[in-house]
This record gives C-alpha cells, structure tokens and sequence, in this order.
DNA sequence: AGATAATCGAGACGGTACGTCCAGTCTTCCA
DNA sequence: TGGAAGACTGGACGTACCGTCTCGATTATCT
C-alpha cells in the first residue's frame, strides 16, 4: 500500500536482496532438491540463476541463510491448520501434512536439509524458528479443543506436538522406514486415548 | 574365535583395518565433538592421528563411513537397557538415557552428526542401524511389560519408542530448547496414561 | 581567466573533475605512499575520499591517470633549477635532488609507481612527461654552462642527463643500495671531469 | 654424480619442484611476454602449462616468486661478459647487449617487469639480485682494464656500470625514446673520455 | 633367517568450492 | 539534467579439502 503511494516505480528492491532475488531463491531449491543440503553449493545456485557469485555473496553471508531465505520465501513450508470439528480430526490431519512434508518429493529434500545444517549449523535458526512458528500457528487448534471440552485446559500443547511430530521425522527420515497406512491414526492415538473408551489392549493395571 | 584357533597373536590386523585404527578412531570422535560432523574432515584426522591421509582412504571410503566404524568401537552409542520392575519406570529411565545421549558434551555431537548426515549421507545406514537396534535391544522390555500385564500383547513397541525417542530429539536438537525436569516424565506418561483413567479428564499435573 | 568571464561562481566543475577532485587526489597520494602503485586501488581511493567509486571512474578512466592527476595537482615532482654559477655545483644539486626524490619517504613510492607502471602501464605518459619536462627545464642550466665555456655547444644536454639519472635511480631503486655519502659527486664527476683537472684518481692513461 | 650411482631411476624430482616445472615456466614467460607483468596471472599460467592452479602455489607462494623461478631457468638474463681487448670496446659491447636486453622482443618485457614489480614487490629480490650478480661477472671486464693500464686501479666498476645502465635503462624504458645509432658509445665515451682530452674539448662526434 | 605379502608414508596431483577483492559497467535516484 | 550512489558482472585471488596415484620403505608372517 504505502509502498506504492507516491508513484508506481518506486523502489522496489533497496534493501531487499538482489535484484535477481527470485531466480537465486528457485536455483537454490531446485539444487537443494537435487543434490541435498550437503552438496548444495553457492556457486551452483550463481550459475544456475544467471548471476555472479558475488552478488549472492553480497546478500547472504553463506548457504545456510541463502536457503533459509529461499525457503521463507517460498511457500514449502507453509502449513495449513486444520479445523475438522474435533481434536483426533486436527491432529490426524495435522500429522498427515507433517508426513507428507517429510516424505514430499519437494518439500522431503527440505525437512532432510533441516536435520542436515538445524542441529549446528548456519540453518539452526530456521529449524527453530520452523517448529516454534508451527506450535502458534497450532496453538489455535488446542485453543478450540479445550473450549471443547476435548483437553484439559492445562495441556501442554507443544508436549503433544512434540511426540506427534518426533514420531513422524524418526520413523522417517531417521528409521529411515515407510510410513504404512494407519501409522498417523495410530501415532495420534498413542497420544491421544479415545474419551472415555480404553485402549482395548490396556486392560492390565498400569 | 575361529580367527584366534591357531594362535592367540594371530593376523589380528589383516582385514581388519590398519594398525593405527584406533588412534584414527580416537581422532575422528575427538574432532566430531570439536567440530561438528560438517567440518569433520579426512585430512584432519590423518593429521591429528599421525597418519597418512592415504591410509584412512585405503580403509574407508569416505568420512560417513570413517565415523560410523569410529562409533561402533567406541562405547558412545551403547544403551542400557533398564529394568525397573515396571513399564513406567523402564521408559523413563530410557527416556532418560537418550536425553543424556543428545545433551552429553561427548555424545551431543554424534546425535547432531547423526542429524546432520543421517537422512541422506553416507552415514544414513548408520543412524537406520543405531535405532533399529536400539529397537531390538529395548524389545526385552516390552516383553516383560506384556507378560507384567502392563501392555497389551498387540501394542507395538516401535511406535512408542519413536513417540518418546521423537519427542526428546525434536525438542532438544531440533525445537533446541531444553528439557526441563519432568520433561521426560511428561514424554512417558503422554504415552503410557495412567490406567483406567481417559485422557480428557487427566487435569493433575503431568 | 575565460572560466570566469561571466559569472564567478558559474561551473566552476564542469569538465575539470569532480567536486571533491581535492579529497580524491590527496586519498590517491596517501594511499600511493601507503601500499605502492600496484596495491593502489580505485576502490580504496574512492573509500578514503568518501566518494562513490563511479565517481571516480566518471573522471578517470583508471587508475594511471587518476594518479597522474593526482601528482600533477600535487607539487611533489616539481624540481628546482639550480644556479650556482659553475656547472657542476648545478648538477651536483641535481643529482642531489634526484636522490632525494627517490628516496624520500613521501616521493619515493612515487618513482617508484613511476618505475612499475611507466615501463607499460597507463603511468609511461606520466613517467615520459615527467623527464621531457625535467629535461626542458634544465635546458637553461645547460645553455648557461656553454656560455661560460664549461661545455662544448654541441654537448648533448640529454646524454648527461640520462647519465646522471639513471646512475641514481639505478643504484637506490633497482639495484636497493644506499647512497652513500659522495655518490652523487662521483656520479657527477664521472660524466663531468674538471676541465683541466685530471680525477686524483685517474693517473694512468685512459 | 652420486644422484645416479646407485640406480638410473632415482628420483629427479624431489625437491626441485613440480613435475611440470618445466611447461609451467615456459608459460610463465610467454604470458609475461604477451601480456605484461601486471596483467600477468597465475590462473592463466596454470591453464596454459596444462596444470591445475593448486599445483603452482603449491611451489610458488605468487607470481612475483613464480616468474623469478621462471626467468632463472630460462635464459634471458644471461650475460654474456665480452673480451675485446680494451675497455671501450668491452663496455660497448656491453652496453649493447643491455640495449638488446632492454628492447628485445622476449627481453623486453622482462626487462619492464624488473620495473614493474622489482623496487617494491615480490620481484625486488630478483632485480637486486640480477644487477649484483651482473656485476660480479662483470668485475673481470673491469680487472683486464686495470691490468691494461687503461682505469686507475681505485675505480669503483659499480659506478661505471651504473652510469652506463642507467642511461641505457632510463632512455629506453622510462624516458621511452629509441636508442639511436650511436647512442651506446655516445655513453661509453661519456664515462670514459678519450684519453689525455679533457672532456671540455671533446667536440667530434659523440 | 630370508622370502613374501600386506601395509604404510611421502609426495604429488587434478579438481571443486570456498569466500574475497577489485575492475569496470549499468541503472537509478536526487538535487 | 548531470552527478552521485548502488547494484551488478566478471576475473582472479589464495586456500582448504577432496579423492587418487606412484613409489619406495616397513612390518609381519611363512617356510
């Protein structure tokens, strides 16, 4: 709005990035996609994009928030809170979009990218920020499942997030096994007993 | 044994690696936790390790597979599998062992090397072993749950293992928070509820 | 004079160079003195002048004029015509102030970027000018000897010249020796024996 | 001698450089003819000698270092210290051969790089060292005339080939005009006037 | 105690990418 | 509307490691 307000060619790109920002930011996921975060070189995502190296090298210091940019820029890591009417719904389809992500011909080179550089490296601050934007973004979810009577008003929601999402990534990306029909109904349910009906298998005192 | 038949002094070395193995193991751990698994490199092993840089390539092919054999010798990896008389008290303490393996100052940096390259590198077989064994070795546990009574006879253990091994990865390496007391507690007690008692109505502390 | 015809303050700017011509020329000389002809940078001019780079580029085509600019606004290769009414007490300061040129700490590096770029580079107009114009000057110094009889009319001011010079940019800038004390005198009476008084030196038959 | 006592195929290499050394020079000075000291860059040496750029830093720290090694082995700097049987005569000749050197086709550029980067850069050393070394085998020139009666035995030959030099150098390369016929002996003789004439009433030809 | 493998070290290499500096050009804004 | 700033392409720099090769020198077993 304000942008555009005195006349239509302004400025557009000061202090944005280059002005080749978008070709640089589809090169770079393109070769993340191709070759994995380990092998995705500066030089590459230049040549790819039609651009010197030095003018990547003038907007990011390395690769690392080269494709943190890249990916915020894009859209891949948008999720999509959903609202089915009652809790099981939302997480089961909330873990279906997290396995899709990790499993995704586009999107799996990224979730293995952020185990690659999140843990140490210069794409830390992505992994976290990931997660931690993801939680708000939920929090409404467990907001209208409280207000439900679904939750007690006192669960932690990122201790369930936690578990559904640790479950997806470790059997996928580190079991490095399929994930097989039913797993996200039965990771959900895991954390998730149905009310007022027991595990049928949980007869025994615990 | 069969190796050792003829004579106790017997040929340990052929076929097996090179006679400075284990100070090039020493090295390569030592410089994973300096470094990170990212700036891991051959050349410095060689060095550190008084080697040539030839001789750790005449061995292994590359530096995923260099660490993985420098793990499996050392210790860093190995589990205790507990046996406290009861479910609840065998998951926490194992819930507790992994938190320690991916805080410890010496082995933080494995699991983040297991992040790291993990998911696509060459040390992908290695992290798919590590937990599949772990698997295996946690499956006695189970046993005794189920035959205590405290498990159904169906339940799978490898979807709770993941669903607490995943929450305590993700929040610490990944979500790179710390695990406060109780977390694991909370971890295991998500996944194990008390018995008899639905979910819902769970408003105590957890 | 015809700048100012109309107007006092009219383009005083206009094709004579930029407005901090001033502040550019002195970051040139300073950086000359500081880091040699072939670390001198544009780049590093423009920074010290506190001046766009394209600025510079606007006036200069490169770096060899710039400088050449530079020390022609500044005074620092004007040489002094002696008169001390006999020839060689002339070419004694000359060589004297040769000498110092060449050694001095704020006009060496400036013979010396006279020797690295005025063989080839953009410099050799600056380095050829600047001994024509020398040559010129002393022309008078010459002329005045011949009138007194201490040179033959047909003596070539030029050879001198070039002897004189060239002994002592010789011996201090390429073959880095000192000038010790007398050096000049030699070289001068070298080209120049004392008409009618044989070098004590030279007594055998030459 | 003892290198070959033992076997035929002793190792030739060690120490002495790559194993291109040779093309890699070859290169070098090519390139320095074609393009200038300045313009002369490591990069093209590599590809044009058919070698990898690693190869030559690993040997030479940088170009100025790089063409030293490259001009020692060729031959271009050699002298070659002439015999005529009197002192003019020698010191024409050499006076020559620096002409020559100073204006040859493949010398030329050479003798400018001795310019370029010899009073101050990485090839300082070089031109220290080839005039002192110049001189030293000129010294024997000088000793014959002393021994011929034709130089008093307290001359300093450095002056004399500075003299000499110097204007050859200064004419040439810094003043940039073209060393007529007669020139060399124009200088010669100014040095080294006719016998038993004072140098007042040399009007001839010079 | 030698013969004979296996193993190692030293030295060198081509190659890829790094991250940087600087040259010189082009585009865009501002006074 | 011309000067200045900012962004850009492009070339080279010098470095770190990669993974490979050759060749002589060591070891360690075997007979």
């Amino acid at each position: 709005m304000g942008e555009s307000s005195t006349s239509s060619s302004r400025r557009r790109t000061t202090g944005t990035g280059p002005r080749a920002a978008e070709r640089i930011h589809e090169a770079t996921l393109e070769l993340l996609i191709e070759r994995g975060y380990q092998k995705l070189t500066v030089e590459a995502v230049a040549e790819r994009a039609g651009v010197n190296k030095t003018t990547i090298y003038r907007w990011w210091p390395s690769k690392g928030p080269l494709l943190r940019a890249a990916l915020l820029r894009s859209r891949v890591l948008d999720i999509d809170i959903p609202d089915t009417g009652n809790l099981r719904g939302d997480l089961i389809a909330l873990a279906g979009q997290m396995a899709r992500l990790v499993n995704g011909e586009r999107t799996g080179p990224v979730a293995r990218a952020m185990l690659s550089g999140g843990a140490q490296d210069e794409l830390a601050l992505l992994t976290r920020d990931f997660f931690a934007d993801r939680l708000e973004q939920e929090r409404p979810l467990f907001a209208r499942a409280v207000a439900r009577g679904e939750l007690g008003a006192d669960t932690d929601p990122a201790l369930l997030v936690d578990l559904i999402a640790g479950a997806v990534w470790m059997r996928i990306l580190l079991r490095q096994l399929p994930a097989e029909d039913g797993f996200v109904e039965a990771v959900v349910d895991a954390v998730l007993p149905p009310v007022g009906v027991p595990l049928a298998s949980v007869e025994g005192p615990r």
